[in-house]
DNA sequence: GCGCGAATAATGTGATCACAATGGGGAGTG
DNA sequence: CACTCCCCATTGTGATCACATTATTCGCGC
């Protein structure tokens, strides 16, 4: 008895007649609705998702949930079984091993293309964004700290105006966010030494070199903290 | 005057009833269907591409074609402009340089990562493919020859059992291959030198340096030919 | 109590319709 | 002959329904 068998369905027909301004689709706001769920820790790996499901929760019809459902299989956010069953994926250890090399080779790579295109102006932001991780570490606020440590990491790479690369990386961290979030609900974030000054001191004296590898080292910090801590077992 | 308006529809309901096998999705057999037409030259850089159009060239409502499409979109292998008309995407000297740096990364990663699990039956699988990209090869078969060398590269990639970086390979290859398509119309595929005979070599010997070399060679290779031959502008 | 099987519920898939927005083409005007 | 405006065809989007398949639940017999 989890819902009434036959309540009137939410009769919200028209729900955003409002389009006035930029004309957004219903699909594309779910989409980016799951995508921040699943960034950000706020679906745990193994969680079953269904369209008549997320269709009653977002307060839409199915329609717009399947194509944002399908674009997020493509993306490896979720994964199709072959029951058909939408699930959130479960991390394996080689999987893992497969996501900490990509993200080794390419956000460095971004890191040090940006560079050149990171004035004051974006320094300034991305310090802001470090200041917000530390804010959400002293407080136990995990769904702030992934986050900030989200919009901290792509305000560097975006800079690089490398589209291409940029889709890969994003795909890559949907991947790893519902995994991480769950090593963080054990763990906590404290214990997260902040590679991020490195990174802010390098983009401050234009230092290529330093930068990849505050990067690299941010990356393998962060992933062996949630690797070591959860990868016993499959998650 | 293109189709005549009042045609009674095709009435082909129940297309495949014949589900008696392994319960393939009509989505599925649209989804494969495109990308094998987008991965070997089938489709132009920046053909139209709209779901009904699609729907009736293949024969099924619009309802499968839109979800293959969505989903071809997430890969990058087709994109939605702001009109929201679909086109197989243009390719730009970024874009295309962007490509490059992710092969020359990640490709010669998953070779290597596969030779331990090459055994002669596989490499004979693997030379039979470089047999027939030479026979496509000799008789200017340019379709035949993406689909051979995609079948090479991929049996060798796929043999490292790396889903996940696979799957990146995979993105990767589905954007250029209608650019490819497009340098190949012009300029035959003659005078591209074999490189593939050094993979295959290294493999016998189990020589991983000189396999990451060649697959790093040949990405090398092809690229610059195609990239060479149509990139004085944006296609 | 405990398996086991049938009935029932839930799920993804495909089809069809209505709709708003965009694009293209042609008539009309200068 | 060029330009503008209007009309209509075309497009993607969202909603709803029917259906086959799969899970789950319930109850019967041991």
């Amino acid at each position: 008895m989890k819902t009434p068998p036959s309540r009137p369905k939410a009769i919200i027909r028209k729900p955003l007649p409002v389009k006035s301004d930029i004309a957004v689709t219903t699909h594309e706001s779910v989409y980016r609705g799951l995508r921040n769920r699943i960034l950000f820790g706020g679906f745990l790996p193994g969680s079953a998702v269904t369209l008549r499901g997320l269709a009653e929760d977002m307060g839409v019809s199915p329609m717009p949930i399947r194509e944002a459902v399908r674009r997020l299989i493509a993306e490896r956010a979720l994964k199709m079984q072959d029951n058909r069953r939408v699930l959130v994926p479960l991390m394996t250890q080689a999987t893992f091993e497969q996501i900490v090399f990509a993200r080794k080779t390419l956000e460095p790579e971004l890191a040090a293309r940006a560079m050149d295109h990171i004035g004051p102006a974006e320094l300034r932001q991305i310090a802001a964004h470090d200041r917000s991780v530390d804010r959400a570490m002293a407080t136990s606020d995990i769904h702030g700290y992934m986050e900030s440590n989200y919009r901290f990491h792509f305000a560097i790479y975006e800079r690089a105006g490398a589209e291409t690369l940029m889709a890969l990386v994003e795909s890559i961290w949907l991947q790893f966010g519902p995994f991480m979030r769950m090593a963080y609900n054990r763990w906590g974030t404290s214990d997260l030494e902040d590679q991020h000054q490195a990174a802010i001191a390098a983009l401050q004296r234009n230092d290529r070199k330093a930068l990849r590898a505050a990067i690299a080292a941010d990356v393998s910090q962060g992933m062996s903290f949630i690797g070591e801590s959860v990868l016993r077992r499959a998650y």
